[in-house]
RNA sequence: GGGCGCUUAGCUCAGUUGGCUAGAGCAUCUCGUUUACACCGAGAGGGUCGGGGGUUCGAGUCCCUCAGCGCCCACCA
């Protein structure tokens, strides 16, 4: 025997890897229909969590259907440098050392990260592999792979020349911590309790004050003007005239702009334009002067004159005590409002107005919406592309400038002797350049990741330079979590659609959050981490990807249920040991043949296993996983092994049980890639030198239906069988007794073997308990004692019987049923009615031979 | 403030365009060690599909409404 007697997946799974690796299996094979899907490239430098455990085995199985279909299928890996995420990494990594990011070159600082996401980018894919996934990896593209910095610096390029660029004085969302801006959807807005502080501003050419609200009393010290409604009555009279701005003495004037509510706080507000959105705006309509209070460091600049140098929280006690020692501070109140926060570190996110690169986003927003309109795309789930929709439609202006150095660098250089004057050069390893004799200095920032993994999908299939890969290009499917919706996909909409003019994938299909058992939500903090590698060597890779698959649907943040793994594990046993039976019967000097059907259990297996095949390819042709697996998972347990194998063993049919495990394999391998693998490796009549991941999807053979049919009776049968003697206690064994009937006469052994009877036998006067739900005769020579006990089981069921026909002669006494409803369901009900009137008389004939 | 989604067996969830006795895994109970498997086999119990109303011949599925829960978006100082 090859197979041991339990399946131990530590022991095979690397071995089994190796193989297809060696063997290039993951390889496009150029014939076929090409079937392309993306991986989204994961961290580089981080560890894979249980999230990347479901993308990647949905994806997988998808590419390992498709090839086995006969489709030219590749799924292409790729690692991420992930910009700010593994900066961050580092960066914790040289505080730990005493040091920062000051004490080097943006060169010595690229170097080192280099190195540093290196060392550790062969565990992420070590890990990849232990999930099975069958990836291309030669085909594997880093994010800062040369052939991705050249794309993205043509995109660059190209859009600067379209005037989809600009570099501007701009208000962004700035992280004092990390010392970077963000684009607006890298923020997290969060609910907070603040204060509301009303602050009094002394009228100049009026008697009095004026009192605005505001919930950042530190940024008064920036303001340049007051505002208020134009048609609040209150304080139509003072609109251009002046106020002293306490604690700094500027003079500020007063201006009407119909964005101030009258009716919050005192309907008049402080105007701060380098230090809010909002006020930026006003600031902009009404021509005011931005003066930064805040620095990029968290700290007062020197236009706050006596708070300079202090830090934010600092800056506006002592602003608050210095108005309250004023008199003017004349209260506060407590208020809910949202706060932006830098997504990593909560820091409270500072608007501040830098020169930034940004890209004119709405053109190429317009552009993606009439594709998505057009319906060049299909969402799984379908209400997602609303979604995308209605967010393109609100997308504003996308800062790219990051102010790290672990990132591609922005390819742009300004003329030293005129900050307006800047020119693209791709030479980002110069500091300085000459042009046409002026010198230009290097931009510092490098590009927001997003700007080059938007363009992954074309990049990785090489599609604009017409690459080996190229015709992969749109991708088949892109398949990630729902919350890169935003972030990701409908940039590489965009992008795509600017680009190569197509859009980048046919269907995107969405899947969920994975929490933890209880459906609460995994985080470090609360301890309820899963890692899939501790699963993956608890129950094996197979057993993990069907148990995250099960029970799952498209876009739902649901609960991950070790219970499913466990079940997964359980069927991989199930199915290793029906190869070792299978073995056991056939031998290893066995040579595969085309199976010839005999008995009604081989007709029907064939049916069975041939309807699973289709139903799996129909299911993962819609993403329906968790179903499609269902079908793998019901066919092999209950049809293959709890009925075909146990028939079989009456009546042994070498070449159809080679054929059963052949096609059993054959629909499992993309659910559970390893254990069918090492199964046909360890059986010579089917490996022979091949690879199970190469070969095809099952085709149909030929088998009567009739036979089949003839099956599905014998099961109904040695049900009824077993119903009346499954709780039965003891050994006892009971006997068949049944009149002319040739199906049962042909199947004695068969039905003695699955109802665990002693025997079958032919009698003319048979009594004992008839077998009601069988058409034709048949008894069990149950004694007098156990009798009474089946005779109320009967009962119950004869009121159960009488209950459906009432309900059927219901529907069939409705006239607008008959009319309206289609013919066939009708038809279907008169059927019913029949079978169950035929039960019923079953029954009580049995009930009338067991009461006397 | 806006948008989306969820509520089905003790637990976690399926249920494809409305079709008739609502399914799975795990858990529970009974019986069973038949030489592939106790990570097993056979059988059983358990749901008025969140409440209410409507459309329809027919509703877990479509519509309205109420209640509870969750997620996402958003520049009210």
């Amino acid at each position: 025997m090859n197979l041991a007697k339990t399946y131990t997946p530590n022991q095979y799974e690397p071995m089994t890897y190796a193989l297809w690796e060696t063997a290039e299996a993951f390889a496009p094979t150029g014939e076929g229909r090409p079937y392309g899907v993306v991986m989204p490239p994961p961290n580089a430098n981080g560890d894979l969590h249980i999230g990347h455990g479901l993308d990647m085995t949905l994806k997988d199985i998808l590419v390992r259907h498709r090839r086995m279909k006969g489709d030219d299928a590749i799924f292409i890996p790729g690692a991420d440098h992930a910009g700010f995420e593994t900066w961050v990494v580092y960066e914790k990594k040289l505080t730990k050392e005493g040091k920062n990011r000051f004490d080097f070159s943006r060169e010595q600082l690229y170097a080192q990260v280099w190195d540093f996401v290196a060392a550790r980018r062969g565990d992420m894919e070590l890990q990849l592999r232990a999930l099975g996934v069958g990836a291309s990896w030669q085909h594997s593209v880093f994010t800062l792979d040369k052939k991705v910095i050249d794309i993205t610096y043509q995109t660059f390029e190209k859009m600067w020349n379209d005037d989809l660029i600009y570099r501007g004085e701009r208000l962004v969302n700035y992280c004092t911590e990390h010392q970077t801006s963000f684009a607006d959807i890298e923020v997290e807005h969060e609910t907070v309790k603040g204060k509301l502080y009303k602050i009094a501003y002394p009228l100049l050419e009026n008697v009095g004050e004026i009192i605005v609200a505001t919930t950042r009393p530190e940024t008064m010290l920036g303001d340049t003007a007051i505002a208020v409604h134009p048609d609040d009555k209150r304080y139509k009279h003072l609109v251009g005239s002046h106020v002293q701005l306490p604690l700094i003495g500027r003079e500020i004037k007063i201006i009407a702009d119909s964005y101030v509510d009258k009716d919050f706080g005192t309907g008049a507000v402080k105007v701060t334009p380098a230090h809010d959105p909002n006020d930026y705006d006003m600031g902009q309509r009404h021509d005011l002067d931005t003066i930064q209070v805040i620095g990029t460091d968290g700290h007062m600049t020197n236009e706050a004159s006596q708070f300079a140098g202090l830090d934010i929280a600092t800056a506006r006690k002592r602003v608050l005590a210095a108005l309250e020692a004023s008199e003017l501070l004349r209260g506060e109140e407590p208020i809910e409002h949202s706060v932006a926060h830098c997504y990593k570190c909560k820091t409270v996110i500072q608007p501040l107005l830098m020169d930034q690169w940004f890209i004119r986003t709405r053109p190429l927003a317009d552009k993606a919406i009439e594709r998505l309109e057009a319906g060049e795309i299909k969402f799984y789930p379908a209400s997602k592309k609303k979604e995308v929709v209605n967010y393109l439609k609100q997308l504003r202006d996308w800062n790219i400038s990051r102010q790290i150095a672990w990132g591609i660098p922005i390819p742009a250089f300004v003329n030293i002797n005129d900050s307006n004057d800047w020119i693209f050069d791709t030479r980002v390893e110069e500091n300085t350049i000459i042009v046409n004799g002026t010198t230009f200095k290097r931009e510092e920032d490098t590009f927001d990741t997003w700007f080059s993994s938007g363009q992954w999908p074309y990049v990785v299939t090489d599609a604009l330079n017409e690459g080996e890969l190229s015709r992969f290009f749109p991708t088949a499917v892109m398949e990630t979590g729902s919350d890169l919706l935003r972030q990701w996909v409908s940039r590489m909409i965009m992008l795509s659609v600017y680009r190569t003019n197509q859009v980048p994938f046919k269907d995107v299909y969405f899947h969920g959050m994975v929490n933890d058992e209880h459906n609460q939500k995994m985080s470090k903090s609360k301890g309820n981490v899963i890692n899939p590698m501790e699963m993956v060597s608890k129950y094996g890779s197979d057993a993990f990807r069907m148990g995250i698959i099960a029970n799952r649907s498209p876009a739902a943040n649901q609960a991950f249920s070790p219970s499913s793994v466990v079940a997964g594990r359980n069927f991989c046993n199930k199915l290793w040991n029906m190869a070792r039976y299978i073995e056991g019967k056939l031998g290893s000097a066995y040579k595969f043949q085309p199976p010839k059907p005999k008995t009604t259990a081989d007709h029907w297996v064939i049916s069975e296993l041939l309807s699973a095949a289709d139903r799996v390819t129909a299911h993962l042709d819609k993403y329906r996983f968790s179903e499609a697996s269902e079908v793998v998972y019901q066919t092999i347990w209950t049809s293959v092994a709890d009925w075909y194998i146990e028939a079989s063993k009456v009546d042994t049919n070498p070449d159809m049980l080679a054929w059963v495990l052949d096609t059993s394999l054959k629909i499992t391998h993309p659910f559970a890639p390893f254990v069918t693998e090492t199964i046909w490796q360890a059986l010579p009549w089917y490996s022979n030198g091949t690879l199970l991941t190469l070969e095809k999807w099952p085709k149909p053979i030929d088998y009567s239906e009739i036979s089949a049919g003839q099956f599905e009776q014998l099961q109904s049968l040695i049900g009824e069988i077993r119903i009346v003697t499954g709780n039965m206690p003891g050994n006892k064994k009971y006997t068949l007794l049944y009149g002319v009937d040739t199906l049962i006469a042909d199947n004695t052994e068969l039905i003695t073997h699955l109802g665990k009877l002693k025997g079958a036998e032919q009698s003319e006067n048979a009594s004992g308990v008839r077998l009601a739900s069988y058409s034709r005769e048949a008894w069990l020579d149950i004694d007098k004692s156990t009798l009474d006990e089946y005779s109320s089981n009967l009962e119950i069921r004869l009121s159960e019987t009488h209950k459906e026909i009432k309900r059927l002669q219901e529907r069939l006494n409705t006239p607008s049923y008959l009319d309206r409803a289609p013919e066939h369901l009708v038809e279907e009900t008169r059927q019913q009615l029949a079978e169950k009137e035929a039960l019923v008389g079953r029954l009580q004939a049995e009930i009338e031979v067991i009461n006397h």
